[in-house]
RNA sequence: GGCCCGGUGGCUCAGCUGGUUAGAGCGCCGCCCUGUCACGGCGGAGGUCGUCGGUUCGAACCCGAUCCGGGUCGCCA
């Protein structure tokens, strides 16, 4: 017999079904037993009278919560039961894997008269055992959400007719500015893990495939401890050519993401909104845009922050949290374009005006960085120039070479995945994502 | 790297100015309970109080060292 889905069993009350999962919640008393089973897509409560069905009793004393199983039986509606308002009850049950008890705990417990409150694991105990973790119904919904989110954006860009690319992960020289990468053993010599695909993708542009995109991974070697900082994620990466302007790159920014935000409301955007409080907004078009100095003056004279002189060219963790409060005031709106950051803060291939500012952008949502952007400079002398100004040159003569043979005007831009979907529903990086990596964390 | 915080049963915590058998709730185990649905009731097991050293008649508690972990800032996605 084929399995049905939890979710579908309310289209097949009254016939006999097979159905597979973990169990949620189990009571076995006298008389009675009761297993709520879960499964991917819903909860099916099985109940058993034990005095009909002695053979079962047996099994039903030695399942635990968390033990899989796979039951045959029939569901039908019984006001009895809370849990859908129908109940299967069994003619087999098939016990295909037994649990320990479980060694977190997921879920806070309130207080009562009686009894105190159990808060949850922490999320450091809780990654410990992150596959028991990840069973609860926020962990797969917010899986579930962040595969239509990067669906939705992948069709978008297919439909522009992007390139879907896939570059080396490990490289021969460490690349890009200083940020540190990790060395790796690579044989007799030594090699680095990618810290962007930055230059393979506009090498893509030299090699004229136009408009390309990579969802991929990136590692970062830098001791960050903050709730948005790991050393290894998902990068959303795409880069295009023919350009005229940055503000060309800002815009499919834009029309990506809200065509990914689009279709994450229409499919969880309730079921978000119950189990994270989190009410999904799809934004309107164009998103505001501020020049960095301007911002600092707003959030000078309407929040009394003031930036450190040192810090001016760049956004601190403050003014950007501030920024969203900035920007709903404003703009009424949760994304937040900031441009005109200083040159030092900027990567030397951003291209420059010819008052040397960088022509590019980072995306603010919510409060938090998901975006830096820019336009390329393609022009191989300029680009040496501002490599040779960041003493940078003998590191990168292999991707200055990309720029000698002729190349398109072009920009580009990197979403980090683990950031828009920590946002999406109002969690830390370490809550978001499959499996965090830290400085302290490498396991499992 | 800077600043701050923490390590007590499987989990979450309490433990006053040092005082003798270290507590609770959850979980677990056993028994009881025809319908539970955060079920309920009774009983039980389970702790070298991170580690090492010191002070003291006496240390989970005070002191020193050390290890491990967490929060946050900087860096960025």
């Amino acid at each position: 017999m084929e399995r049905t889905y939890l979710s579908d069993v309310k289209n097949k009350l009254g016939e006999e079904i097979r159905v597979s999962g973990f169990v949620e919640n189990y009571r076995n008393s006298k008389n009675m037993a009761f297993i709520v089973l879960k499964d991917i897509t819903g909860k099916l409560q099985i109940t058993v009278e034990k005095e009909k069905q002695p053979e079962l009793c047996d099994k039903l004393d030695v399942i635990t919560g968390d033990s899989v199983l796979t039951v045959i039986g029939t569901a039908v509606a019984n006001d009895y039961v809370k849990l859908n308002g129908y109940e299967m009850t069994p003619k087999d049950i098939i016990i295909e894997s037994i649990a320990d008890a479980i060694p977190i705990a997921r879920k806070e417990i309130p207080a009562t008269k009686k009894k105190k409150a159990v808060e949850r694991s922490s999320i450091d105990q809780r990654i410990d055992y992150r596959w028991i973790d990840l069973r609860t119904d926020e962990n797969q919904l917010m899986f579930k959400a962040q595969t239509t989110l990067v669906n939705a954006m992948r069709q978008f860009l297919l439909d522009e007719n992007f390139l879907e690319i896939h570059t080396p992960k490990l490289i021969g020289a460490a690349s890009e500015s200083g940020s540190e990468v990790f060395e790796v053993k690579y044989f007799d010599r030594n090699a680095y893990l990618a810290q962007s695909p930055q230059f393979y993708k506009q090498m893509a542009m030299a090699a004229g495939f136009e408009r390309i995109f990579e969802v991929g991974p990136v590692f970062r070697a830098e001791k960050s401890y903050t709730n948005k900082h790991t050393t290894e994620f998902t990068s959303f990466d795409l880069e295009f050519s023919y350009i005229d302007s940055f503000h060309d790159v800002m815009k499919m920014e834009e029309n990506l993401v809200t065509a990914g935000l689009k279709a994450v409301k229409e499919k969880y955007g309730e079921e978000i909104k119950e189990l994270f409080g989190m009410e999904v907004i799809v934004p309107e078009k164009p998103f505001p845009v501020v020049k960095l100095a301007d911002l600092y003056k707003g959030l000078e004279e309407e929040f009394g922050y003031t930036v450190p002189e040192e810090e001016k060219g760049d956004l601190t963790t403050d003014a950007e949290r501030l920024s969203y409060e900035w920007v709903k005031k404003h703009y009424n709106h949760e994304f937040l374009f900031v441009t005109d950051y200083s040159a030092e803060k900027r990567a030397f291939y951003h291209m420059r005006d010819e008052n040397g500012i960088p022509q590019g952008y980072d995306l603010i949502w919510r409060g938090t960085e998901i975006t830096t952007g820019a336009q390329r400079e393609h022009r191989y002398d300029v680009l040496k120039a501002q490599c040779d100004e960041k003493g940078l040159t003998d590191d990168v003569k292999f991707y200055l070479d990309f720029f000698k043979y002729g190349c398109p005007p072009h920009g580009g831009f990197a979403i980090g995945v683990d950031r828009l979907t920590m946002l999406l529903v109002g969690l830390h990086i370490k809550e978001a994502m499959f499996l965090f990596r830290g400085p302290n964390r490498l396991n499992p």
